[in-house]
DNA sequence: CGAGAACCGTAACGTACGGTACGGACCTCT
DNA sequence: AGAGGTCCGTACCGTACGTTACGGTTCTCG
């Protein structure tokens, strides 16, 4: 997994970068259903310029989701003074972004391509990698590569305990995503409030330091089981 | 949510069954890319008794992935005699089969195209439910409905407290399936084994009865955080 | 000002696929 | 045996879409 599908050259022009932004409208308001047609006249662009700039529909829709991901990196979480309501606080905010990210109707979309994409089956042998796999890279595993250290940090400090940190870090996305992306996916319109996520968060962050907490202060069990 | 998604007159021949495990087939070995043609030269039928008996593509569809919901039904967990090893096992043995049912390739491919399909849009007014609501029907909900009366029972038999039996379900599987789904949907090589399936599966049911238990006799603590 | 490049809008081409029509084989019932 | 129905295999039609080609316009640079 140490393949180059994380990093991106950025060479990308304004212009290019306003095109792959239509995309992303397009798909968000229109579906997966995405013609190279409509395309340009969202752009307002020439198709032959499109062809030009990334091969053919496949280049498009890669440089698409890299544009995406380069978009929505966000900042690494602080393990400055780690005691355990800072711990809880990263915890809470990391779920916070994450559960936002996950349930707009960009990343919907995004993801509904590239799951689409990737149930073609028999891949040509010199094409390039799947949409999927480009999203999981971008995604689920920087989002780990992201939150593993603060894991790691909090077992240091001995607030929490596990023996594996990426088992650890799967039962925590496990609390706060739930079945969110999965309906969202299906079309269940699902549609979670600030109020909501925020709330969603906080309970998935208190169930996880009851899971692997090692029982320093930790907020009461009542307001765990909501 | 009381649309007939998730009843079916099952008035399908013998031979429209084969057609519609020929579809299956060929979802799983083919991915998304479903084509009338493909589907009658596997099956072994004319296009036109394809558009005879399902009307059109989206018609086969909607059948195939009927068809495939009323093969998955299992039976009810059984709640006579609950104490809490009683409880612990029924949902283990559902997590199990939820485990089971939704890393199959085909209730993958299955998914694949529904969502691929959701994605649709501007849905015409006359038109039908979206594959994915139907998915939703028979899949997430349907769980939902079989394993509710078991999380209850266990809270009047004072087992486990919650307030919410849907908040105590979506935790349960959270825990449970984590992020196996989407990133087998986006198609990553994630081979459970058995072995693995029935670990998960202890390991998310004794953390779900650490957070909603009441303290009666549950496994010890070293062995949740696996 | 003039040559060249970049680009937009549109037209054209080839293919793939959903949907329909037709001929022939088999089976059933009388 | 013959009529009618069901179904398979194949050919066919219309359309949509990916991809390419071309004329016209604007911008850049000498």
């Amino acid at each position: 997994m140490a393949s180059p599908l994380d990093i991106q050259d950025d060479t990308l022009t304004e212009r290019q970068q306003a095109v792959l932004d239509a995309v992303l409208a397009l798909m968000v308001e229109q579906g997966g259903e995405l013609t190279m047609n409509a395309v340009a006249r969202r752009a307002s662009c020439s198709k032959e310029s499109l062809y030009k700039w990334f091969g053919d529909r496949e280049g498009l829709l890669t440089a698409t989701v890299r544009w995406q991901a380069s978009k929505v990196r966000a900042g690494n979480y602080d393990r400055t003074r780690l005691d355990a309501l800072a711990l809880r606080d990263s915890l809470i905010r990391f779920a916070v972004n994450w559960l936002g990210v996950i349930s707009s109707p960009t990343s919907i979309a995004l993801n509904r391509v590239a799951i689409a994409q990737s149930g073609g089956g028999a891949r040509t042998p010199g094409e390039g990698a799947s949409l999927g796999a480009i999203m999981l890279a971008n995604g689920r595993f920087a989002i780990g590569a992201r939150l593993k250290p603060v894991l790691d940090a909090g077992r240091e400090a001995g607030l929490i305990v596990f023996d594996d940190t990426e088992t650890a870090f799967r039962s925590f996305i496990g609390l706060v995503g739930r079945d969110v992306q999965i309906r969202l996916l299906l079309g269940d319109t699902l549609n979670l409030t600030p109020a909501e996520i925020e709330s969603d968060a906080a309970r998935a962050t208190d169930q996880f330091l009851t899971l692997y907490g090692t029982g320093n202060p930790l907020p009461e069990r009542s307001k765990i089981n909501a």
